[in-house]
DNA sequence: TGGTGTGAACAACTTCACAGCG
DNA sequence: CGCTGTGAAGTTGTTCACACCA
């Protein structure tokens, strides 16, 4: 099973796993069936094996898995077992809030500069210790800081060129707060949280019920 | 196609179709064809098409959609052609940010109401002129100012709590914030934002290639 | 003629069911 | 014996291809 394309769904669905077997960790579970994982997920537990075994075998017959090694074993996959560092463009309310969020710090996310285009901003100290920085100054601080992944709070219609000034710099992924969807290469990963379509879906379901 | 059951990722689509009509609107195009659409939407003509007909016949044949009749027809489908009274929930930097975000008013989502469960926030005069109330009064408030949708934008551990707070007053519908999954009644929609579940997918993305 | 609307083919994902192993 | 790992079956969603109509 090791060279299968994996679904989309997988990845979501490990990064579920990730947060209910940190929860039985912090329960002192030691070891938990794909049954009853599979109910705390709220997802099959023929699922929950399939998706392991894309990447391995990680349980034991008969008995099923560590929570621990388990655990471990998905951190590897999805690349939590390390230190990410961050940059984030657009220092706005909600700028502000994704450097205050604690979630964040919780699975090696660090923020190692901030950027933003509006003189008023640049300059200003921020809470955790940065200084609002230029723009501008995004290819350099991102080799010196080492940064790998790259958060875009900006109005939708600066999206796009704050993304461009990203991927210029280097940056191997951004995650997009802005509602539009952006073009960047390939080569760039890119994940979007849309809110406001978020919002329209449940307006939907309510409507429609 | 009348009484098909619609796939999640239509009703997405078709979000994704309002933000594109809209911009097509501002641009002054009249008649667009699937064709284009799904061009500048990035999925498969068929695709739109076959969208469409879950919800009746919007096109002419031989010319394609007229924009802004279209645009109207899916922001009716979803809901998107009343105003929506909102209540938030967490007034902490995620939560004032979202109550000054420009696209929820954008789309006809007003806030009628926040509260906070912390003493010190409650009182507290908001930018919008909104002043932050007790999470007690929740379902006095969302009888009286005809909530429908309540945010939750607290940590995790209280995200369930202020919940069937919400499902108890009666709001038909929850946006979660929280980086948790919440258990609800059926009667009640919900759409998670789990940015922090974005962020691990792009950390598994970034390491993998 | 040109683009929609849609049945049929295809592809992707999920669940079942059970062999195989600790 | 019980639970994992997995081929096969089933289900859901997407794309093709073309009939049909303005």
């Amino acid at each position: 099973m090791k060279f299968a394309k994996i679904p989309m769904a997988t990845i979501t669905r490990l990064c579920v796993y990730v947060r209910n077997l940190e929860e039985l960790l912090t329960d002192s579970v030691d070891v938990i069936s794909s049954e009853d994982l599979a109910r705390q997920c709220d997802v099959n537990a023929a699922q929950i094996r399939k998706d392991l075994a894309y990447f391995g075998e990680f349980g034991v017959r008969g008995v099923g898995y560590h929570v621990k090694d388990l655990l471990s074993e998905i951190k590897d996959i999805l690349g939590l077992n390390k230190i990410w560092n961050v940059a984030i463009a657009g220092i706005g309310n909600l700028g502000v809030a994704l450097l205050n969020h604690a979630n964040f710090i919780k699975h090696g996310y660090i923020f190692m500069a901030a950027v933003d285009k509006d003189n008023k901003k640049i300059g200003q100290k921020l809470k955790n210790g940065l200084t609002v920085e230029s723009i501008e100054k995004l290819p350099n601080i991102v080799k010196e800081k080492n940064i790998e992944i790259g958060i875009i709070a900006t109005p939708a219609n600066t999206a796009q060129g704050v993304a461009n000034q990203f991927v210029l710099s280097g940056v191997k992924g951004i995650l997009n707060f802005a509602p539009s969807r952006i073009q960047i290469p390939e080569s760039c990963a890119i994940q979007n949280v849309d809110f406001t379509m978020k919002m329209d879906t449940l307006a939907y379901f309510i409507s429609s019920s």
